[in-house]
RNA sequence: GGGCGGGUAGCCUAGCAAGGAUAGGGCGCAGGCCUCCUAAGCCUGUGGUCGUGGGUUCAAAUCCCACCCCGCCCGCCA
């Protein structure tokens, strides 16, 4: 069913073409609908009328139930009104529609006139060209997008590697609908496990790191945390075995024996770096008290603390950047949290729910009742709460005075409303309640606007088969060797089919190749589902894969390449093929596609349209001649169409952040 | 206990907001197709109580209610 029918139509040099040439077919349907149901009286009953499509090819191209609906107002079979609106239709004032008939139990399904919606819709794509599919909005905003904000701790993994490839396409799609985009990495570098990775750093003697730097960050965090864990816990455990505190003794007993295998583990890896860390943290009679000394410390915006944090943080990050471009991401802003909490922003907005009545001090603590609010402000619909459901407080500062994630989050958000009028989230739905809570206290503070303007697009865990991911345990499957094995099995590949390559060339397209099909893998599914990781799945070179797309582009670039010629004289009449007319259709519908992917955020959609339409083209490809076809007139015409192809499947895959190598 | 998300063939998945004609794909499995524009392909076959039970409707995978299973969240973590 479709909602979209915006289009306009230009004169081309000779022939129309539409920037949407499905609407088109559909404004002329809608057109016949209404006078049909003005002269059978009933234009008053049905004002707006849907379309779908046909299960079946031969029932149409476009179809209503409109009469359905009818019937009930009217106390007419369905199908007695559907053929009298058919009667009633001027057939004079057909133009992309060829047929028109009643069918089923009542639906109407008209039949496009293939001679004219097939050169409406490959002039048009041809003409278009980059530009084909991607509808611009009447409504232009400025939108952050902020995503992957993966903290500078240890290397991405592939986890979260899901947040890039679904917040770069939606920055991409968005920018393509006409918005002014901004992408945003939030650098969230305050806070406890910030300051252990630091205190490991220092520990070691701020070392030059011998590899990337992210990995190297990445294993001081991991040991550093796992000795800190395993030094607190024992403290822990003497002090309860002194109170003689026999459950908890236990259940003290269990973490502490998880965190020594996980030692064990580390040890066996980097036996090395475990060495001297253990050593080195040893020496430190309350490691604990000196990882929240130097946060405390941090946050104060001391100078040491700053210059150690920055530098670890620094570091870990350059380490991303190079992860990210590779797989063709990159942002406009790099925002560090530190830098709100220095300018004074976080309390300057604490000072300010302090003076509404929804926060509350017991000691230094402060508490932000957004259950309250929800109440007071009456809420609940807008936010789609249960009638019973009361919504948690949420703790804006410790006893220590330091403040917490989100609190730091409501300040980023409003600064951020200060440069755009739009904010997206790509955060995983773990984060739900507190994107809530967040949301409930920018209403709280009076910014409804930006309360209405936040969205959270939530997605779901990438899951490992056999355990958990954990970035704390150094469990964790990185981004760089999944791309490092999907370009590795991305060359073989294309040194087996195509040796007339040159290395390079093969390098290239290695390179396109198996970044594209993680990042399709990445954004293919519902980002409401869980994906579960297997190499199989992410490197994909088959059916339902970007390779599987990159390579049916080309073969419609081979095609073109090897004609050597322009469509002179295309006669779009000799398409007479059910499949070819698929193909024109399909190729029509992409402009509605992509307008629908964007309004709902939906990439999937996109990857999967671009799967469709190669699905498509291959079959004709096998079924039909293009370059040998007779008269002319038709290879001509087929000519235009896989070209038109070849443009739709590379826009649509570049929306998604995918690259469309011309060989492979 | 409460909240949120998910449950569609052996496995993975589309469709669910705006209910409509025969629930699309992919993997797997069984078979077939390269003197012809790239076989990362194409064709044929195989496989479904759309979690369960009620309800609304001319019509329910889709809407409503109840329940079951899985995941996540309910931190002075992020």
């Amino acid at each position: 069913m479709f909602t979209f029918t915006v289009s306009r139509v230009r004169k081309g040099e000779n022939l129309m073409i539409s920037e949407n040439p499905l609407a088109e077919l559909k404004k002329e349907c809608e057109a016949l609908l209404k006078e049909a149901t003005g002269k059978l009286q009933m234009a008053e009953l049905l004002k707006q009328f849907a379309f779908e499509k046909p299960p079946v090819w031969e029932f149409g191209q476009l179809a209503t139930s409109a009469c359905f609906e009818l019937a009930k107002h009217v106390g007419e079979k369905p199908l007695v009104l559907a053929q009298q609106l058919v009667k009633a239709m001027d057939k004079a004032k057909f133009q992309l529609v060829k047929e028109v008939s009643a069918a089923g139990g009542g639906y109407i399904n008209f039949h496009a006139n293939f001679e004219k919606l097939s050169a409406l819709t490959l002039e048009s794509v041809r003409q278009l060209d980059s530009e084909y599919g991607l509808v611009k909005t009447e409504k232009p905003k400025k939108i952050i997008v902020e995503h992957t904000s993966v903290n500078p701790l240890h290397p991405i993994h592939i986890g979260q590697a899901r947040n890039p490839m679904l917040g770069d396409a939606v920055a991409r799609m968005l920018s393509a609908r006409g918005h002014k985009v901004f992408r945003h990495y939030y650098v969230d570098d305050v806070g406890r496990q910030t300051a252990v990775i630091a205190y490991g750093y220092k520990k070691l003697g701020k070392p030059k790191p011998a590899e990337k730097p992210d990995h190297f960050i990445g294993k001081i965090y991991t040991v550093t945390s796992c000795l800190v864990e395993i030094n607190r816990l024992k403290k822990e455990l003497e002090r309860a075995k002194m109170v003689s505190a026999e459950e908890e003794t236990a259940k003290i007993n269990r973490e502490l024996d998880d965190w020594v295998s996980v030692a064990f583990e580390l040890k066996q890896k980097y036996p090395d770096l475990f060495e001297k860390l253990l050593e080195k943290i040893n020496e430190d009679p309350d490691p604990e008290k000196s990882i929240g000394e130097l946060n405390r410390a941090y946050e104060a915006g001391e100078e040491e603390a700053k210059r150690l944090i920055r530098e670890v943080s620094q570091l870990c990050l350059e380490g991303f950047k190079e992860t990210l471009s590779r797989a063709g991401v990159f942002y406009d802003s790099w925002d560090w949290e530190s830098d709100l909490v220095w300018s004074g922003l976080v309390a300057e907005v604490l000072q300010k729910l302090r003076q509404t009545p929804f926060v509350t001090a017991f000691g230094g603590v402060l508490e932000f009742e957004a259950g309250k609010v929800v109440e007071f402000l009456d809420l609940r619909e807008k936010l789609g709460l249960r009638k019973d459901y009361e919504v948690p407080s949420l703790t804006l500062v410790r006893a220590d005075g330091t403040t917490l994630y989100t609190t730091r989050d409501i300040a980023y958000t409003i600064w951020k409303f200060s440069k755009a009028e739009k904010c997206i989230n790509v955060i995983g739905m773990e984060q739900s309640l507190a994107q809530l809570q967040l949301k409930i206290a920018l209403y709280a503070l009076g910014y409804r606007d930006y309360a209405e303007n936040l969205v959270h697009f939530a997605y779901n865990l990438v899951t490992l088969p056999g355990y958990k991911m954990s970035s704390r345990r150094g469990r964790y499957i990185t981004l760089d060797e999944v791309l490092d094995e999907a370009i590795r099995r991305a060359y073989e590949e294309v040194s087996k089919r195509s040796p007339q390559l040159s290395e390079d060339e093969k390098r290239k397209v290695a390179e396109i190749v198996g970044v594209g099909a993680v990042r399709y893998a990445l954004v293919e599914v519902d980002p409401a589902k869980p994906v579960e990781f297997n190499w199989d799945r992410v490197i994909n070179f088959e059916k339902n894969s970007a390779p599987y797309i990159q390579y049916t582009h080309a073969r419609a670039c081979s095609i073109l390449r090897k004609a050597a010629r322009k469509p002179e004289r295309p006669d779009y009449g000799l398409l007479k093929e059910k499949l070819e007319q698929e193909l024109v259709f399909t190729l029509a519908e992409f402009p509605e596609t992509f307008i629908e992917a964007v309004e709902t955020l939906k990439p999937n959609l996109l990857a999967d349209y671009a799967n469709a339409l190669a699905d498509k083209f291959n079959t004709f490809y096998n079924a039909f001649p293009v370059i040998k076809a007779e008269p002319p007139e038709l290879s001509d015409a087929r000519l235009a169409l896989v070209d038109a192809v070849r443009i739709v499947l590379r826009n649509a895959l570049n929306l998604i952040g995918i690259t469309a190598p011309e060989r492979m």
